[in-house]
DNA sequence: GATGAATGAGCCTTCATTCAT
DNA sequence: TATGAATGAAGGCTCATTCAT
């Protein structure tokens, strides 16, 4: 006991780790089949643990969520320069990243209705997201725009939004495709002629 | 006959009418603030009526609902073929009726949500609007793709999905203009040059 | 109008009373299928009234229960001294009029039940069927112990609960035969050798 | 081991059984008052502890009911065939178990009531009860009838329902014996000279 | 008198969240 | 720290009873 204050600090945190991996993946899996407003207890079941635990780990529903997409958001949004310096147009990125980012929304079910949930409790959860994605959107955007790509007119948040809502329900609709109509919109950002 | 009052069956009606319109007008205003799927104890409440007199009028939720919207619904419709026949191509007829649809899902809370639930107990409600709208918007979009004005490989079905899934959450966001994506996603709709 | 208050009153007295009359034949059907406590609506709804009417003719549901058996109450309670005078022995009177008994409770699904139900509401009930039914029993049992047949330390009353008790259920389950049972029991009467 | 207890792993239960504990007793005691149906919540309110606890620890009413008399049945069971081997006759050992049996039930208002239900709800308590019963019953039925001591031609479980049944409402009248009225009964069963 | 609309208490059940162990 | 038992607010639904028409 007295041995640990200090040197049992890197074990704990081996094992809590383990803990909050087993609790990610169990999130992610109750997430896919119910929602992500799946009850708690699901989730602990799934992972193995005690509601408490979870509670302990991430003290609000949106702190769940957000480290349970942390990583694919992260990717999402490291994806967009690289798409930038490979494509051959700004909007040719931009589409790519759109889509990348449909991919995303598409497989979470009702991610992309919490997401615009006005829930004052997903505060966190809207900024952790659109704070990350926004800027890249914009920067995506912005480039297709100086190209004459696409109209100039419209802000990133915006058309971000407009794909997320686009994505909503759309894994359990087999007559909606959620990309392809995301495709139309995109396609309306160009100019008109 | 033996009260003296003549043929009028219908009376205690006007009392109940009377209330049926106040538990519309309540349900109307709690699903903008609250979605459809609000507590039945508040619209009883704020239609100032016992909870048992809503399941009386509308034994489902699905009742309730499909009652609140059915008349905008109606007139929605109803508009199709008159925007076809005023305007001056079908493109634009389909552009204003769409913009009218817009008009009718914004400030309607949760409606759009509800519309592409899978639950069991919305049959009725999906039958409700889509069966009554999807054809009116498919002729629209045939009389479109026959003049060569658009794709013609989209359904009316997800067309009307895509523009529902857009006006989710517009009413409480001022940097989303739901009216404005959905034109861009119409004007998308273009045959690619 | 005016010329109503004073000849109508044996006309309204028709009409209600026919009125009353669909009404306790409703209940004893509802009854039958429901048990006594079935809901007022559908009893209402089967007579083809309001349910205020029911509370206008029956303010309480022992009222009603009450007015329902009545006359097979009274014939009940009219065949014991008949039994009595047309049978070889008192004892085969008892036994005659306690299978009478019986015959009327075994088909009333519920009714054996609410007779020792000790709420309340059901007083004015168990003084209508028992204060009818008890003296007559009464009657036939010290007759029979009067002549040596039964066992003398035996109240009606209780006797008449006993055998109310055995007829509960009895029409649901195929497996229990109420008759029989009654008839060991009015056999166990029978004075130890 | 991290947590160096040892292998104390049913430690919470400690809690959990005290919990289960009153909340039996809790159960019996508005049984007795307000029958096997009594509202959950004043079983949680005598027990002392909220509703959701209930449910926890039993999930059907059935479940709670099986509970709340799950000893006093065992114990009844037990104690037919040592009634067997310790009584002078058959008969004797018989009267002496069904007595016990009415000891059982005298006191549990509505017990006998809801074991007679049909409810789909109440197999498991069926099952529960009667399956335990019946047979112990059945043997001693059957001892008796093969000393000749009573008629032979009566199944155990309809004799249980009927005991079951004169004990319905024994408890708040004082002008009814239940105990008495069985011991009728059984002696209803000796064969006629 | 009759009607049936309205009321609202009352019951069940679920689940987020807290907290003793 | 982890656990999961306990809590109790919420919400759905039913029906006895009242009362305006």
């Amino acid at each position: 006991m007295g041995a640990g204050m200090g040197g049992q600090s890197p074990r704990r945190r081996a094992d809590a780790r383990r803990n909050e991996k087993a609790l990610l993946d169990a999130a992610a899996e109750v997430f896919v089949g119910a929602g992500v407003n799946a009850p708690v207890r699901d989730i602990a079941t799934r992972a193995g643990v005690g509601t408490g635990t979870i509670y302990r780990h991430f003290p609000t529903r949106a702190d769940l969520i957000i480290a349970v997409y942390r990583h694919q958001v992260e990717a999402c949004a490291e994806a967009g320069p690289a798409l930038l310096a490979s494509s051959d147009t700004p909007y040719a990125a931009l589409a790519h990243w759109i889509d990348r980012f449909v991919d995303f929304l598409v497989t979470k079910h009702g991610l992309a209705a919490v997401l615009r949930s006005d829930d004052a409790g997903f505060d966190a959860l809207h900024a952790s997201f659109l704070d990350r994605l926004v800027p890249v959107c914009a920067r995506l955007l912005d480039a297709a725009a100086a190209a004459g790509e696409v109209r100039s007119d419209l802000e990133a948040y915006e058309l971000m939004r407009a794909v997320g809502n686009l994505c909503i329900g759309a894994e359990d609709d087999p007559r909606y495709d959620a990309r392809r109509l995301v495709g139309l919109l995109v396609a309306g950002l160009r100019p008109s002629p």
